[in-house]
DNA sequence: CAAAGCCTTGCAATGGAATTGCATTGTTTT
DNA sequence: AAAACAATGCAATTCCATTGCAAGGCTTTG
């Protein structure tokens, strides 16, 4: 599906800039940062960039982690996300070797007990380690 | 068990800012940030109080967490974690109502897995949702 | 006990990232 | 075409984490 298309399907006018942001995303094996991305897209403003990857969270295209360093690190969402439905509760892993965030989508997050009367609205869940690359 | 015992336990110097804020952890009912103790201690050094949770969480005296907006929050361990084996791992939860972080040390994070290759060292599980209080 | 060495503290400065205000420019609606 | 709304660029701010360095304490050793 063509950038264009999924940013209509968020609700998103499909500015330049986040059609490239999108497909830059599209690209990524690992989850960025918005210093990281600011890093790939020299010419940009950092704003702009920050305000893309939020509008870009809030409307459902992309989730966040934040690594054990503190830093937020953005991923593209599984096709069939959307503002009001995740459906992409899956593993991350920092590898503290190569300081890497990735996605593990086919590792889901198991379904947890919590006490009563806590409800739940979402999880997050970061494994720290080695990654296959670095061993 | 006193605080000097524990402090000695894990390796610590017995000093009077370590004492009063291990036992200032030992009444909390929730994580602590930073900043929420430097609140609470306003005559110490914001630097002090800084140092003295590092160095507790290097010595396997407390556990952090990230919160949904980026703060680590502190804890005291479970009694018999120390610096090379953590007894620990189990649910943080945050409470986006009153925005507390709690641990849950009855309720551990199941066990995963993890694709070929990727060599886990430590776990970290927030859920974010509403808090027994709040509801 | 006294000297030397190591650890802790306080204060100032720095670093890094997230966030906001505001004026400008572009897009959509009427 | 005008009005309303949304996105962008730039500057400034806020917030928190982290470091350097000198001074003060505690521990070890001769
Ligand atoms: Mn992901
Ligand atoms: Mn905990
Ligand atoms: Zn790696
Ligand atoms: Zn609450």
């Amino acid at each position: 599906m063509k950038a264009q298309d999924i940013l209509a399907r968020h609700k998103l006018q499909p500015t330049a800039m986040r059609m490239l942001v999108l497909s830059y995303l599209q690209k990524q094996e690992k989850a960025i940062s918005l210093s990281g991305l600011y890093d790939d897209f020299e010419n940009a403003d950092r704003t702009t960039l920050y305000r893309t990857l939020k509008s870009f969270e809030e409307n459902g295209l992309v989730h966040s982690i934040t690594d054990k360093k503190g830093t937020v690190q953005y991923a593209l969402c599984h096709a069939d996300c959307d503002v009001h439905e995740h459906n992409d509760a899956h593993i991350h892993f920092y590898c503290t070797s190569c300081e890497n965030t990735y996605c593990l989508p086919k590792f889901n997050i198991p379904s947890l007990e919590l006490p009563k009367n806590f409800q739940k609205s979402e999880v997050k869940l970061l494994v720290e380690g080695v990654c296959d690359q670095c061993q």
